[in-house]
DNA sequence: ATAGAGGTATGACAAAAGCGACTAGGGTTC
DNA sequence: GAACCCTAGTCGCTTTTGTCATACCTCTAT
């Protein structure tokens, strides 16, 4: 039975600007990921918080940072757009050839590898539907078609490819480098600052590990919630930090980050395309898989 | 974090209107219920089909019935809606005083007796923010305050009182009445047309038992999936059904349905109104119960 | 101090979406 | 065939949502 509540509802692309906002972490960010203008995402913000009747960010200098409020509003807005998004492909899938794919995949994957060349697969098929989701909930019913990881590799019951992110780079803005100096060896690290996402293994243990580096780290350790954010930071100078040569090599060239003396490593994950074994045949996955390989090879 | 996906999203507010036109099984009377114009309704049922690319209902010359793609999105639009009325209640509490409420309401009562007179209720107190919700859902955190109930009586740990509903009216419309006959007593029925909705003990049966009727039945009996549409479709004049007094007590004075020989039962089952007793006190909450005590005094 | 670089908010205005009133047209019922 | 229910389309009008330019704030560097 529906409801019949008078609560003024939000709207989807409001919601989906929240999110945006959240994980990026600023209204500049946001907006250009979700391919609006810096002021209408601030305004979508402003009347979601007229609506709920309290802020559901803190303006930092920095940007903005999710009040109590907005930690609370975010779970659910994140609840609705699956919904819907599930109810889209769900309905999709009804039809009796449906050329409609689900991935998941990571956000920073997302964002910095996959959304800039995928514009030339939709172009060169127009008739297949893909749908990214970058979560899964409970509403979820069906499992996504493929899957991208950071793994080490892919479980039995799964077809893939490997695509790239073992070739791990330690980076950091020059203006960093101007301050604290261009290190020529792990030791010449300690001083600075390193900017990690704790759930992911791109941090100074992989580093050390790799390098048997045992009693040095540096001294202040910087967290961030997204590792999205860990790359916004690293661009702005606020320190170093571990990251995929595959994420950042527009950044490397144009000169935005710099990775100096080479160091990094090379680690046991990677970024994997994964497929279901025991799925029934979906020729549309199979055109995206073979572009996918291309692309990478 | 958030999706990327691309799939353009439906507005919330037409997913209010789809839930409206599947539970009133028309845009004329979904119309009615969102305060809306059938237009709109109309063109909003359309825009979401534009979107997901197939019919979500069959235009039946009575009105809309879902289709399976329908029933499927309806379903995710649900704990869409669900999701940020959640989202909106929780954020409402974080304030410290905070004056709302959330009530579970069946929805005939709420459309047929509470929303008419609850207007008075928010003239009066404009400061509390009362949310009406009419199921419940997974993603459903808290309990609502207070519960809108058809059943015998109240559970141990709940507060409460009953509203009215135990005097069960056979009705019809004057325009059945004059095609079928005018009955005198329960074996005038057999030849008639009941309407009925399986889930609620308002049938036959109940009739039934109360008099002591064993072997007379009607021939023909409807089945509906809301109880709301059985009384839309008595309205119509397409049969009688069993209806509490209280909902349809304007009905009755206009002449627009009637009760013959003053044929009902008296049932076990009644509207009642139910409060937990363990929750924390809350002042809101009195001024409504108490409001509505008065109301059906 | 002051300029500059990050960020957010705001005002003016254009585009698009949404709504209501009205109308067309199909199907039932009497 | 007339009256009545339904849905869907058209026409203006209002509201929402977007862009662009700009103001403004706070930190940092010169």
């Amino acid at each position: 039975m529906p409801s019949r509540s008078k609560t003024p509802l939000p709207s989807m692309a409001a919601l989906r600007v929240l999110l945006a906002v959240a994980e990026r972490g600023s209204t500049t960010a946001a907006a250009e990921a979700a391919n609006l203008s810096q002021s209408a995402v601030s305004k979508q913000i402003l009347r979601l918080e007229e609506l709920t009747g309290q802020p559901l960010f803190l303006r930092t200098t920095a940007g903005m940072v999710p009040t109590e409020a907005g930690r609370i509003y975010l779970q659910h807005a994140r609840t609705a757009i699956k919904a819907m998004e599930d109810a889209a492909l769900q309905v999709a899938r009804l039809v009796p050839d449906p050329k409609v794919l689900r991935l998941q995949v990571l956000p920073i994957l997302g964002d910095r590898w996959l959304v800039p060349r995928f514009a030339r697969f939709s172009e060169a098929h127009a008739d297949i539907d893909v749908q990214f989701t970058t979560f899964i909930s409970a509403t979820q019913v069906e499992a996504p078609d493929g899957v991208f990881r950071f793994c080490r590799g892919l479980a039995a019951n799964e077809d893939g490819f490997p695509l790239f992110g073992r070739d791990v780079l330690l980076v950091a803005a020059p203006a960093y480098w101007e301050r604290s100096g261009m290190p020529h060896g792990p030791a010449d690290l300690c001083e600075g600052v390193m900017l990690e996402h704790p759930q992911t293994p791109l941090r100074w243990a992989q580093f050390a590990e790799a390098h048997a580096l045992s009693d040095v780290a540096p001294k202040h350790t910087v967290h961030y919630g997204f590792y999205t954010m860990v790359i916004r930071a690293a661009l702005a100078g606020q320190g170093m930090a571990f990251i995929p040569r595959g994420l950042i090599a527009e950044d490397l060239q144009a000169g935005r980050l710099v990775n100096p003396a080479g160091l990094g490593y090379r680690g046991d994950f990677g970024y994997w395309f994964a497929m279901a074994k025991d799925r029934p045949h979906n020729p549309a996955l199979d055109t995206f898989a073979t572009w996918l390989a291309g692309e990478i090879a």
